[in-house]
DNA sequence: CGTGAATTGTGAATTTGGACACACCGCGAT
DNA sequence: ATCGCGGTGTGTCCAAATTCACAATTCACG
């Protein structure tokens, strides 16, 4: 038995926190935003396991490892959760957003309605082509990104989107790191090789659709 | 030591198979495609493993899932791989795909290459907006909706893409299922209720954003 | 044709993440 | 005020997945 160092669940938790756990953790704030507006005041951590397909024990372990949210004999209230979430995840700010690459995928994230309703809105668009520098996507005007460094500059934007053809993200995504960047979400189909510093996530729709096409030929109970 | 009844990994290895161990083999399989036109013959577990990330042990243990497709001493022949890892993801053949939503994301979907380059073709379009439909999207006649039954009568249309706003993205799920969609890539940031026979990939944009802010606010050597 | 270097395939060990079960805690009803 | 029910937080256990380590195999080269 250590004594009792630092270690108070409460404020700072210094047990790893899996990554498996964060992404749950969106998961039950989607959930508790579809279930607020239904006038559901607190939810239990069943109903919620039931609701996404887990297990109860499943929902408690996730939110030990973040504090004490719950209420015994009651839930969880929905409106506390979904605030305890967001200051988890760090949504509980607005977070300006560059995009670079304004082809089809780019413009439509650029009007996603999703984005903003989560706190993250796009204040940048960014592409190479000068052809597309200086039109309108979405209420944005498109701005060069050879002048990168200036558009970011005092911005304090620390989230990229990345959504150029492959052959130009790994420059692209160096730039948008040597800029300040440190959070990127990638969607050319390719492994960025950055720096540890910086955090990236991939989206490949196509890999999607491969796990799609494997499940949909092996029809097995392995869900 | 049981007797080796059909359990002849090269053929139907029943030994069942995890979701993650398949994830990773859409990755190998662009890390493999982004190698072989640079003249890459063969690649090693350790070289593929590098690259990504992981151990070459890993790498083997994968591979080994589904049968030997290594060469001792040599490693892995790219073109071979390629071949071998398309055939399990049933990536080998082409697959038709319906979607529905024809909004921003939507029509970026219909223009996206990526889609093409692994099998996938998106040959019919739909929408309930009576505007939209009979559009062009992307060398698509936008169909309507609600004739979704005989839009897909005969096509041999089994994986759909869901780009519809959250709201009615359960209705449309359900009724793709009801005409024979076993596969559905959903974009609606909602958990889709649908009979275990259907199989769903959701791919909530905001959520990954989520993640990042999360990755960039605790900056821990934790991933 | 034999030897050495390289690399696979895989059993064993280790780590990680998830399920179970239960003590403890509040609230509501009587 | 007390009792019982519903529900959380968590220690313990179990399963799954990752890493380790090594025998077996192939190719290159002398």
């Amino acid at each position: 038995m250590q004594p009792p160092l630092e270690q108070s669940k409460t404020s700072g938790s210094r047990t790893r926190i899996p990554k498996s756990v964060v992404r749950r953790l969106s998961a039950y704030l989607r959930e508790l935003q579809s279930l607020e507006p239904q006038g559901t005041e607190t939810v239990s951590s069943s109903q919620l396991a039931r609701r996404l397909g887990w297990t109860d024990a499943q929902v408690r372990k996730d939110f030990a490892f973040f504090g004490q949210f719950g209420h015994p004999g009651v839930g969880y209230r929905c409106s506390q959760l979904i605030g305890e979430i967001r200051r988890i995840l760090a949504t509980d700010q607005q977070w300006p957003v560059v995009l670079v690459g304004c082809g089809n995928l780019g413009q439509a994230l650029v009007g996603y309605r999703g984005f903003a309703n989560q706190g993250f809105v796009i204040i940048k668009a960014l592409d190479i082509d000068p052809e597309v520098v200086g039109q309108q996507v979405g209420g944005l005007t498109v701005g060069s990104f050879e002048r990168l460094e200036s558009e970011l500059a005092g911005s304090g934007i620390h989230i990229g989107i990345v959504a150029v053809p492959s052959a130009s993200a790994q420059g692209v995504a160096e730039r948008l790191v040597a800029a300040g960047v440190t959070g990127i979400l990638n969607f050319a189909p390719i492994k960025l090789n950055l720096p540890p510093s910086a955090h990236v996530i991939d989206v490949d729709l196509a890999m999607e659709l491969e796990q799609l096409s494997y499940a949909v030929v092996n029809e097995r109970r392995n869900d």
